[in-house]
RNA sequence: GGCCCCGUGGUGUAGCGGCCUAACAUGCCACCCUGUCAAGGUGGAGAUCGGCGGUUCGAAUCCGCUCGGGGUCGCCA
């Protein structure tokens, strides 16, 4: 080895020890007679202290420029009581090199390394392998690794197996949009790489494995966001003769320890809070609630069913809902935020944000002379509000109601400082329905996946003359902070209950045979009762580091159009690649 | 596909019709400097303002198109 230490490990108790160092040349301070060197290498900085006295290292260090590759010989020495730096790990030694070899030279880099600004994102993945040198970018690398190894060994103690599933698989037109790879043996015919093992995992349980998991690539290609992107990586896992209590301890348990183990802050609630999906949507307005915070909805529609405010009574005459989010003492809030709040309102839907301030004396709202004083009264009943206190109301259809009061819970949470610092607020959320309609095209869907399993009570609802919309379903998500981080179910076991709901969801005994036979037939020959979870790995590393940006958990991820800045992808290909395939180009593309 | 935002020396920003033959910080280069840790000091090099076209006596600054990037809705679990 060209190093025999880590730069970042040395303490004062490595005093005296003769090292052997390489690394990056992190920041130089050069004061003409006495040079100092920060050497970075992947353990973090110490300080080199060169005196002219030793010449032949002096003059190499005053040669070196940032990001040059050192290897450097010397002694640890402790630094005097007034040159200890208490921001470094290593602050309290400095290493006085005998000899230092220059073993490359460095360019200048395109933007700065040693010092966390903010540069053009593109830039940074076009030399992502100078971004990943430092230290904020890298730390969310490390941290990736140490909890993908955490997982790891939490589940091979637990007995479970890890199998690789194929990349290349069938393409089925459900779902997100698949990545397609084109045959060369057979022209015309394409595989699609998967946008998780689901059917996969389900086979190895009908295969006998009774325990497995996958740190899973899995592949979308649809639009990217902030938390999106094409490709994604998922713990993905599945355990024979379990019912959903049995994954869930299971699951609790591993994120229970990662938390403690790599969250910056505390679990809000352990165990995990349990929240009905319904009850979900009613409290939230979301089926992935983020509980660092309250503003909890109030239903006031009761009260105002015979208003004399058309807007109110109009919504529940039409089946709507009125709903309220009472805000603590802010009566007084600014008109720019009620300005905003009501915009973001309306891009979730709703015509408009009600909003009434119990100011001391008269009331703060352009509604309230529309309303009976009884009506105000019980609006203040419901939402328990208080003088001092802001409450704001949306009257529209369940959806509408449930999705702009989201937005405006989300943003009163932010623009308030109502969200705690480094909090995990993870819950479960349960008992979604199995199915609900799509009244695009006129069919009933799976909620989460065709697979999930439904309790023996829902039966009847998936009979004829039922009503699917009110079958429950074995799912359960997990979620943290507002963000799904994980999803799963019990699945179905037998064939005659999956071509149900296949059935419902308007699939032919022909379509179900040609994307779905392998699992109809497999299930066939004595299917164990079975469930799993699939995980996303990026966004719990997200929610752990605390970043809002996908890009960030990635070692080379893609850029958000879609495309890769560092390696040029994608390309056109050349003529005869296409030949090969048996594809020809539409004239509009352009040619290689 | 729709909408919003951004694009000025290597990097991050300022400038938003003539005072810009473009400013500031940092980085870079040279010299001085033995205790710094965002070292300090002096001097220097470096951008025609993403591209194209237009308006104007005059454009980094206004308009149109276009390219690239980011966010978001649709889409997506």
């Amino acid at each position: 080895m060209l190093k025999d230490t880590n730069c970042g490990e040395l303490r004062s108790a490595d005093s005296g020890r003769k090292v052997r160092l390489a690394g990056w040349v992190h920041r130089r301070r050069d004061h003409g007679g006495l040079i100092f060197i920060d050497l970075r290498d992947a353990s973090g900085i110490v300080q080199l202290v060169l005196n002219p006295e030793n010449a032949a290292a002096h003059a190499a260090a005053h040669r070196a420029r940032i990001e040059w590759v050192l290897q450097v010989e010397g002694e640890v020495r402790n630094r005097d009581a007034a040159t200890v730096n208490p921001n470094m790990a290593t602050g309290e030694v400095e290493v006085v090199p005998t000899t230092v070899s220059i073993l490359n030279e460095a360019a200048t880099p395109p933007f700065y390394i040693n010092e966390p600004v903010d540069v053009d994102e593109n830039l940074r993945l076009k030399f992502r392998y100078l971004d990943l040198r430092r230290p904020e970018v890298a730390r969310v690398i490390y941290l990736r690794h140490e909890v993908v190894r955490h997982i790891r060994e939490f589940l091979y103690a637990r007995g479970f197996i890890e199998v690789e599933t194929p990349t290349l698989i069938k393409s089925t037109p459900e779902g997100a949009r698949d990545f397609l790879v084109p045959s060369r043996m057979r022209p015309g015919s394409f595989f699609a790489l998967p946008q998780s093992p689901q059917i996969l995992k389900q086979l190895l349980m009908y295969g006998g494995v009774e325990k497995y998991f996958q740190i899973a690539r899995c592949y979308r290609d649809e639009d990217t966001r902030a938390n999106r992107v094409a490709e994604h990586t998922q713990l993905d896992l599945e355990m024979a003769f379990v019912d959903q209590e049995d994954v869930m301890a299971l699951i609790e348990e591993l994120y229970t320890g990662i938390a403690q183990k790599f969250g910056s802050g505390s679990l809000l609630q352990a165990p995990f809070p349990r929240i009905d999906y319904q009850d979900a949507m009613n409290r939230y307005g979301i089926d992935r609630p983020d509980l660092r915070f309250g503003l909890e909805f109030v239903d006031i529609a009761e009260p105002l069913r015979g208003s004399g405010f058309q807007v109110f009574a109009g919504a529940l005459q039409a089946g709507g809902q009125i709903k309220a989010i009472r805000v603590l003492g802010r009566a007084d809030m600014t008109r720019r935020d009620i300005d905003e709040l009501t915009e973001i309102a309306r891009s979730g839907g709703a015509k408009g944000l009600a909003y009434i301030g119990f100011t001391p004396g008269e009331l703060r709202s352009p509604i309230a002379k529309f309303l009976s004083e009884t009506e105000i009264a019980s609006i203040k009943t419901l939402t328990g509000a208080e003088d001092g206190d802001m409450v704001f109301i949306v009257a529209d259809q369940p959806a509408v109601v449930a999705r702009a009061l989201h937005e405006v819970r989300t943003s009163l949470g932010q623009r308030l400082g109502l969200i705690p610092e480094g909090v995990l607020a993870f819950a479960w959320v349960t008992g979604f329905p199995l199915l609900e309609w799509h009244p695009d095209e006129q069919r009933w869907d799976a909620t989460h996946n065709p697979f999930c399993g439904f309790p023996e009570s829902s039966r009847e609802h998936l009979q004829p003359g039922g009503d699917p919309g009110k079958a429950a379903s074995f799912q359960y998500d997990l979620v943290c902070n507002g963000a799904e981080l994980g999803g799963g179910s019990i699945r179905i076991s037998n064939r005659a209950d999956q071509e149900l709901v296949f059935s419902l969801m308007g699939h032919s005994p022909e379509q179900q045979a040609d994307r779905f036979g392998v699992v109809l037939d497999a299930l066939e020959y004595g299917a164990p009762p079975e469930g799993g979870v699939g995980a996303g790995i990026d966004r719990l590393i997200m929610t752990l580091a605390g970043t809002e940006n996908i890009r960030d958990v990635i070692a080379f991820p893609k850029a958000s159009s879609g495309s890769d800045p560092l390696m040029g992808s994608p390309t056109p290909v050349d003529a005869g690649q296409l030949e090969e395939l048996g594809l020809l180009l539409k004239p509009s593309a352009p040619q290689a």
